[in-house]
DNA sequence: AATATTAATCGCAATATTGCAATATTAAAA
DNA sequence: TTTTAATATTGCAATATTGCGATTAATATT
């Protein structure tokens, strides 16, 4: 036990969870900020902005990527990161399907 | 180390990655559609409704409350678990939020 | 009061995550 | 080709999460 038993759930329970859980980091939910502010597409910087060392912010990088949040793209020595608009775009329309619900049910609740 | 450095983040990075993270289990995200799906106010059949022992249910419930996505009153010996509209409102708004920056500075990206 | 019913808690094992120092990899620059 | 740079990977320690059986707590019901 301990491994979550994702074969149960539907496959957009699974996808809306890997996204979430990608963002469930304050770190995670930084370089998506960062990434957002910043007009260049920029590269290591976000080692510098982070308050963590390299390796760590690498493995964030990395969980980013897997999860479909941000895209990296070779550029020399350095490498480009950017934000995934696809699967921004999953987790906003998702929570803006389930706040339509929402509304829909008001008050029918406690 | 292995402990999350919150000290170092926004008060709203650290709120959006506590309900992001409620998120990133499969269970709770079939939970929370769940409870939307539901019209009468319902309790303890949402252990009937996932392939989920009892206390891992009740455990996961628990962690939706603690991020404030879901709530919880009694009622007799049973529980009556709804939605709470303000955890789930402000990932939306986030989104939202984010999704609007995305359209801005589109295509200055790689 | 005795008994069911509902749900939380405890305690544990298995596994995953976080963070970093050290090292490896890769490609530009000198 | 050696050096420098930017990142990734490895390996490890500390901690957190997932899941469940057993138990407990609290309230209805009989």
């Amino acid at each position: 036990m301990g491994a979550t038993k994702t074969e149960h759930f539907t496959d957009i329970q699974n996808e809306i969870a890997i996204l979430a859980k990608a963002l469930g980091h304050p770190a995670r939910v930084a370089i998506v900020e960062y990434l957002l502010s910043v007009n260049t597409c920029i590269c290591g910087d976000i080692v510098n902005e982070l308050p963590l060392a390299q390796p760590t912010v690498s493995q964030h990088l990395k969980e980013l990527k897997n999860a479909g949040l941000i895209k990296g793209t070779i550029e020399g020595t350095a490498i480009c990161y950017c934000i995934d608009e696809e699967g921004i775009q999953k987790l906003q329309n998702y929570f803006g399907h389930i706040t339509t619900q929402l509304v829909i049910k008001k008050s029918t609740c406690c």
